[in-house]
DNA sequence: CGGTATCCGAGAGGATACTG
DNA sequence: CAGTATCCTCTCGGATACCG
């Protein structure tokens, strides 16, 4: 079953960020990076506000920093429109699409196998 | 392609861990707990001391934090032999194998897509 | 050996105010 | 509208010392 793992996954000693994993979840992990991908792969183009609107929990910073990040990661694009007031529209990448099946796969396994006890 | 996101995943407002994604990354999410995944599907059974010899980086503190939570995820499972000197066996149970798919698939596009410059 | 208890530092994320 | 700047809090993980 592991087969990539043992090559490249988790070389003894290594930091996580550098292994497929890691790197993997630098990019869709935290708080609100999924979030923001759902989202984003249901409406194909949002706002800025309208993202914060329907993140309801999110902070403004926060939405910037992520926007910014996966922007960097290449998962989503940022379209600015020079006018007042300005406009700005966020996009998933082909890179960013591409990621879609590993959230739903973790999707199915949590919706699978949550647990309500407590 | 999103089909399972919108009925259950990331209902607007839910807090992220509430959600399968969420539910899915609390468990194998963090810096060691898929170190430990893959330690342990590699070895059938580990000591304590054995893991922590193979996971340099960690702390007593935070693999025993790490174990514990896994155990009551349900994932790891910890047999406990009451001899001098104390001898406690960690393995992978059904549902801790069933996450190997997700974090191969994590693996493969964390290989694929990472980027090597800055 | 296999832990727990305690304390600590770094970084993620939040609240609010301000700007082009 | 779409942010940035500042400050603050809170959680994760690390270090060390002690226990059964």
């Amino acid at each position: 079953m592991q087969s990539k793992w043992n090559k490249t996954c988790v070389p003894n000693g290594v930091a996580l960020k550098d292994t497929g994993f890691g790197y993997t979840l630098s990019i869709i992990g935290g708080k609100y990076k999924m979030i923001i991908l759902y989202w984003l792969s249901e409406n194909d183009v949002m706002r800025f506000n309208e993202l914060k609107r329907n993140i309801a929990s999110i902070s403004y910073k926060t939405l910037s920093v992520m926007l910014k990040e996966m922007e960097a990661d290449g998962i989503v694009e940022r379209k600015e429109y020079p006018q007042i007031p300005p406009k700005v529209e966020y996009s998933l990448t082909e890179l960013g699409r591409s990621l879609l099946p590993i959230l739903n796969m973790m999707c199915d396994w949590g919706e699978l196998n949550q647990k309500v006890d407590v």
